[in-house]
DNA sequence: GTCTATACAGGGATAGAC
DNA sequence: GTCTATCCCTGTATAGAC
């Protein structure tokens, strides 16, 4: 009677339908006949194990943020210089972030409609940690003369998560920029993109010399 | 008889108020009801003028966008070192975008829901022209020696482009971080985030000397 | 061109049996 | 816990008068 394939519980299979629906589609363009149908449970066992559609979409959040930071928490601290440390992290962070374009794209909708709210709630439970941390490892580095001891080490936090945000965001577009050649290669654009917070784009030297 | 408002046509109190409620709630959240209210309309009226609900949103971006990238165009060439004219032209850019919140928002929206098909479009009808500039003028720098040889200049076009479209998707977030201080200042935020593109991270001419 | 009135579909949520 | 059946509302779109 029962049917052959893993069955689970019936509340993981929605939040696994939902998480996927939501994020291919956004909260407003997934019904709940459409979740329970991919959930292969009647609509009424949603509202049974979720008050309404909001807490489910929440509920779908919070899962899907804690699985995603749990795979940026496994980087802590690694072997090898400043800058290699820093290369690695970003390139894992950029990788994580592809390969969990759903989750990624779900909060950057939410972000987008719920503003200022959901950006507190964000900010405190979910990415405060992961960039505390960060930026407490670029501050011990300053402290050793590894970085400039006149820049903000939560803004250049910030430019190295940002700019993989950027990748994942507008990739789509400058994909058919002609001058851009490295839209299919993310290993290479955050190569590059260390880089260059790295190093900056100056000519080495250049602000220490004469100008010609 | 008439109201004392200024009424222009109904065409484009339509398209005003389908920008503005788009940008702030969305494609789903918005009815034609809300259009017909907020423009003054009735609802029949709309579907006179725009065949289905698609067709007006579709109407909107195009009209959003060209007023944007007008203001953008602006910029062309100042005067100044280079380093003062990237600067200044990142300023400018981070400016415009928080000007037009609304505005940005839509695409973003627009973008992250309808990926590929819309992010042609707006690379050869849209931004296309817009970047391919900035990528020249980086060029023209490169080849007279005002930043490295061994730098894309399209990497550095769309890191300028990429921060500051981070500063505002993410200022919501980063605002209640502790770390971060110059979430309530752009021009703050755009400085110093041309200054780590410009010169980097490191200790200056540290890549040259030895470490210790 | 603009309105009123209305048809029609779909979505959120509840009641009550099993 | 899970289902079937149903209620009510909102939203898109159209018909037809003015």
């Amino acid at each position: 009677m029962p049917t052959e394939t893993a069955e689970r519980d019936a509340v993981s299979r929605i939040l696994e339908a939902a998480r996927r629906l939501f994020a291919e589609q956004g909260f407003d363009a997934v019904s709940m006949n459409a979740i329970a149908d991919a959930a292969e449970v009647s609509k009424a066992n949603i509202f049974h194990h979720f008050k309404n559609k909001d807490e489910l979409y929440l509920a779908t959040l919070k899962a899907a943020c804690v699985s995603s930071c749990a795979q940026i928490e496994r980087f802590d601290q690694s072997a090898g210089g400043f800058e290699q440390r820093l290369a690695r992290y970003a390139a894992e962070h950029l990788q994580n972030i592809l390969d969990n374009a759903q989750v990624t794209r779900l909060i950057q909708r939410d972000l987008l409609e719920n503003g200022p709210q959901r950006g507190r709630q964000f900010a405190e439970q979910v990415f405060g940690q992961t960039f505390a941390r960060l930026v407490e490892i670029l501050r011990v580095g300053q402290r050793r003369g590894e970085l400039r001891q006149d820049v903000d080490p939560a803004l250049v936090a910030l430019m190295v998560i940002g700019s993989n945000l950027t990748f994942f965001q507008a990739r789509e577009v400058f994909r058919h920029f002609p001058d851009v050649t490295f839209a299919e290669s993310p290993e290479t654009y955050s190569r590059m993109a260390v880089d260059i917070v790295l190093h900056g784009m100056l000519p080495r030297g250049r602000t220490e010399n004469e100008r010609d």
